[in-house]
DNA sequence: TTGTACGCGTTATCAC
DNA sequence: GTGATAACGCGTACAA
C-alpha cells in the first residue's frame, strides 16, 4: 500500500509550488494558464487527492460532517428520519456519520464522545432510553446539538419531537367513538418518553370520555413484535378489554398477528404508520406523522446554527395525523 | 464560540509538556502519578477532548473511519445492509459515514470521491444502476473496497452478492409445480443487475420446465409500488398469465394490493422478506437471504483488509431461501 | 503572478 | 520519567 500523492508531489511533478497548487485545487483564478495545464496533468497523472482532514485542521475550516446518534439505523422510523438527514446535508455539501446506540446509554455517550472528537460540526441524537450523557456537565465548547425525537433537559440544544400525546388522545377518543369503553395499551417500557407521552394522552381522552382507567389494562412489556402479539393473545383469549390501542408499529403488527391466530380482531389502532398498512382486512387505522419533515427540520436547525443563526434555542412539536381507514370499529356481528 | 481546547492548553494548566499529556491520553503507562492526577484534573477543568483529526494527520494513523454508499437508506433492505455493516464496525472502533446515491451515477461519483477526500480507511459500495465510476482509471492507491449487492468489473476488490438467479429459479419452479404455466415476471429496469439476474433465473426455470417463454408476461415497468399495482391489476383483468413472480419487495407489496382491490388473487412469490408477510391470507412465500450476514460479511472483510489480509480478491454468493407460506398454490375454487 | 515560512493539533524521535 | 523539536498535509500572511 504505497502512500497516498500530495500536494507536494503535484508541485514537485509539475514544478510549481505548493501554493500554486493549492490555488488550483481551490479554483481560484489567478494563476498562469500553462501552470494550470501542468499541475492538472500532474493530478491526474498522480492521481492526487486533497486531503479534506488536514485541510479542517487549519482554522475557519471545518470537516463538513455532521454525526447522527440512533437508537437503531433497522427501525424503518430511524432509517427514515436518517436519510431525511442525509438528504438535506448533503445537499448543504456535508457528509453524515451515523452510529446505533442501541438504547444503551454507556453506548451512545461512548459514540457521542467519539463523533466529538472527530471533529463533526453538528451533532443530531435520538437520547437512549436509559438516560445517557449529562450534558449539563459539558465543559468545553460543544457543536449545535438537536435532540431529535426524545427531549432532554438541557438548555442549550434545540429539539423536534412529534405530538406523542394529542396523537394517543385522537386515536383513543376515535375507539371510544367506535364504542369501545375497555381499551388496552399495549406498548414497550415506559422508560421510553414517547411510550410515557403516548400513554398519559391515552389516560387523558379516557377521563375526558368520562371512563374509569383501568390500570390492568395497560400493558408496558410489548419489547418485541413476538411478546405484543402474546399479549394481545392473552387479552382475546380472556376478554378483559374490547379494544387495543399499539403504542409503536411492533405492538401494532403484533396486535394483527394474535388477531390472525385468533381468527378474530378487536378495534385497533396503531402508532407510526406502514407500507403494508393498507394491506389487512379492514386496512389498520393508526397515528402517524411526517418522519422526512421531522429529519430535514433536524437538519435544518443544524446547518442553520452552522450558518450563524444565534436565536433562542427552541423545542418544535410537529402534529400527529390520526388515519382512520377501518380496524378502529368493532367487527360486524 | 469559544475555540476548543488544545493539548498545548492541558499542558500548560497541569504545568506539563505537551508530550506527557499526549502519552497520559493515549494510556502509556510510564508516568509520574502525580503528573498524571494533575492532567487529568486539567482535561476535566478545560472539557479537552482529542482532535482525531488532526491525529490520524500522522503516518501510521487512520480516520478509523469506513465509508458505505447505497442506494437509499430509507429502503428497509438497505438500511438492514447498513445496520450490520455499522455494527460490525462499531465493534472494531470504526466509525461508518453513510452516503445514498440514489441511484445516480454523477452523484454516486461524487460521494465516493468526497469520502476518499475525507480519508475513509475502507470503502463499502453498492453500485448505482447507471454504470457509475469507472474504477479501473484511478491512478493513486485506493483503501480497501468491497461491492455490495451488485458486482463491478473491477480486478482489485471484492464483492459480496446474494444468489440472485438461483432464488428466481427456485422460485419459479415452485410456481409450477403448485400448477401454473404462464408465470408473469414482475419487477424494475433491467438495467439493475439483480433484476437481469432474478430475470435470468426465471427464464432458466421456464425452459427446464419445458414451458415456452412469452415475453408479454415479462413486466420491468414496476419502478414503484403504485406501478407494480398498476400492472399486476391489468393481468388480472386480461387474463394473461395465471400466477406472478414480483422481483423486488415493492412489486410484492405492489401485487398484493392489485389482489385485494379485485377481490381474487394469482399464485404468487415476492423477492425479500418483508416483517408483514406473514399477515397476508394466505402468508406470502418470498425468496431471501440472510441481508445481515451480507453486511457483516462486506464489513468483515473490509477490517480483514485493514488488518493485513492480502489474499487474491473474491466475489462471495450468498445462498438465497426460498419460504413457501401458501401464496405460491392457486385459489381454491 | 508566484514562492517562503509558518501554524493548525497531534504523535514520535531522541536527547536529558 | 520527562521535555524540546520535528514532522503529518494543507492554507494563508507576507515577501518577492
Amino acid at each position: 500500500m504505497l502512500r497516498n500523492p500530495t500536494m507536494k508531489d503535484v508541485a514537485h511533478e509539475a514544478r510549481v509550488s505548493l501554493k500554486t497548487v493549492s490555488r488550483h485545487v481551490n479554483g481560484e483564478t489567478n494563476i498562469d494558464p500553462a501552470l494550470a495545464d501542468r499541475i492538472s496533468a500532474a493530478i491526474v497523472k498522480l492521481g492526487y487527492r486533497r486531503n479534506l482532514s488536514a485541510a479542517s485542521l487549519r482554522p475557519g475550516w471545518t470537516s463538513k460532517t455532521i454525526g447522527l446518534v440512533i437508537s437503531d439505523l433497522a427501525n424503518p422510523y430511524y432509517s427514515t428520519l436518517a436519510r431525511a438527514i442525509e438528504s438535506v446535508a448533503d445537499a448543504a455539501g456535508y457528509l453524515v456519520t451515523i452510529a446505533s446506540s442501541e438504547e444503551e446509554g454507556m453506548r451512545h455517550d461512548r459514540l457521542v464522545d467519539r463523533l466529538m472528537e472527530q471533529q463533526v460540526d453538528g451533532l443530531i441524537v435520538v437520547p437512549p432510553r436509559n438516560a445517557g450523557r449529562d450534558w449539563s456537565d459539558v465543559a468545553s465548547p460543544i457543536p449545535p446539538l438537536v435532540f431529535l425525537d426524545r427531549p432532554v433537559p438541557f438548555a442549550d440544544a434545540d429539539a423536534v419531537l412529534a405530538d406523542n400525546a394529542g396523537g394517543a388522545r385522537e386515536a383513543t377518543l376515535a375507539l371510544v367513538s367506535a364504542g369501545s369503553r375497555r381499551i388496552a395499551f399495549v406498548g414497550d417500557s415506559p422508560d421510553i418518553y414517547t411510550m410515557r407521552e403516548r400513554h398519559a394522552g391515552y389516560a387523558a381522552a379516557l377521563a375526558e370520555a368520562g371512563i374509569e382507567a383501568d390500570d390492568s389494562l395497560t400493558i408496558t412489556t410489548a419489547h418485541t413484535r413476538e411478546q405484543a402479539e402474546r399479549e394481545v393473545g392473552a387479552v382475546l383469549r380472556d376478554g378483559s378489554a374490547d379494544a387495543v390501542i399499539a403504542a409503536n408499529n411492533r405492538s401494532t403488527i403484533g396486535a394483527l398477528l394474535a388477531f390472525q391466530a385468533a381468527g378474530r380482531r378487536l378495534p385497533l389502532v396503531g402508532f407510526d404508520d406502514f407500507e403494508t398498512a393498507l394491506l389487512g382486512s379492514p386496512p389498520v387505522s393508526v397515528v402517524s406523522h411526517d418522519i422526512e419533515l421531522m429529519g430535514c427540520t433536524a437538519a435544518d436547525i443544524v446547518l442553520g446554527r452552522l450558518k450563524g443563526d444565534t436565536s433562542a434555542f427552541t423545542t418544535r412539536v410537529l402534529p400527529t395525523q390520526l388515519i382512520l381507514r377501518g380496524s378502529e370499529k368493532p367487527e360486524p356481528a
